[in-house]
DNA sequence: CGATTACATCGACGATTGTCAATGTAGCAG
DNA sequence: CTGCTACATTGACAATCGTCGATGTAATCG
């Protein structure tokens, strides 16, 4: 929008430019990824089942009964919380233990205030 | 995993199933439809133009430019903003001006911590 | 060793998403 | 009315996503 349109319009005018520090697209990138991996009720089950349980670990088998997916898919779904950071994977035995990761959460509450 | 197994893996057990209040389906599908709309590094950044842009309301004119993105892409993204409920939508004149919705990101927020 | 268990990976499928050019629509100017 | 402007909607496309059955892998048991 031209100047002069501006000019001609007001009142009601538009469009003085707004001067912002915008998140450069690097950082948008990394925090649209975080938020994706919020994206999916299933994966929010998830991370809530562990918040929930009051343990600080639990264990991958008692995720597939609730969250009423194949094992296949929540196996598939705790890995993108994992690559978010979101979750800490750690593997006993034969079993593998998933674990919050507070500080990026923590990190993400604070985008949005 | 049935008990008798527990007992006979123990000490490394697995298992007692995990008690927990954790979100029902639609809560879940609902906070799923928010972050969705977070989840895209051009909303974000939209959202963020709009935050430090120091006013209250921003012209939708002077949303595409910065985003590098065509005008119909942009409309489309901001629509999905707004039916996030994440922004307000308002038509004065030939112009469409946008307001953040910051009890909503609040809502958000808390439910990361 | 072989059998079993817990979980991951693969392959395929339909569904959703981001994108833009083209077109539609509502409000203003003359 | 006619033309112009700001934005929305449509239609099409490639790309990504969620899902599951089948299969692979690593660890334990006997």
């Amino acid at each position: 929008m031209p100047a002069s349109k501006i000019a001609v319009l007001d009142p009601i005018a538009c469009c003085a430019p707004v001067r912002a520090d915008v998140l450069d697209e690097s950082q948008a990138e990394l925090l649209a990824g975080s938020f994706a991996a919020l994206s999916d009720p299933i994966r929010l089950r998830l991370l809530s089942y562990i918040a929930a349980s009051g343990a600080e670990e639990v264990c991958a088998c008692n995720l597939v009964e609730p969250s009423g997916r194949s094992q296949p898919t929540v196996s598939h779904h705790m890995k993108i919380l994992v690559d978010a950071g979101l979750i800490e994977r750690e593997k006993r035995g034969l079993w593998v233990w998933y674990r919050l990761v507070p500080s990026r959460l923590d990190a993400l509450r604070s985008v949005l205030g």
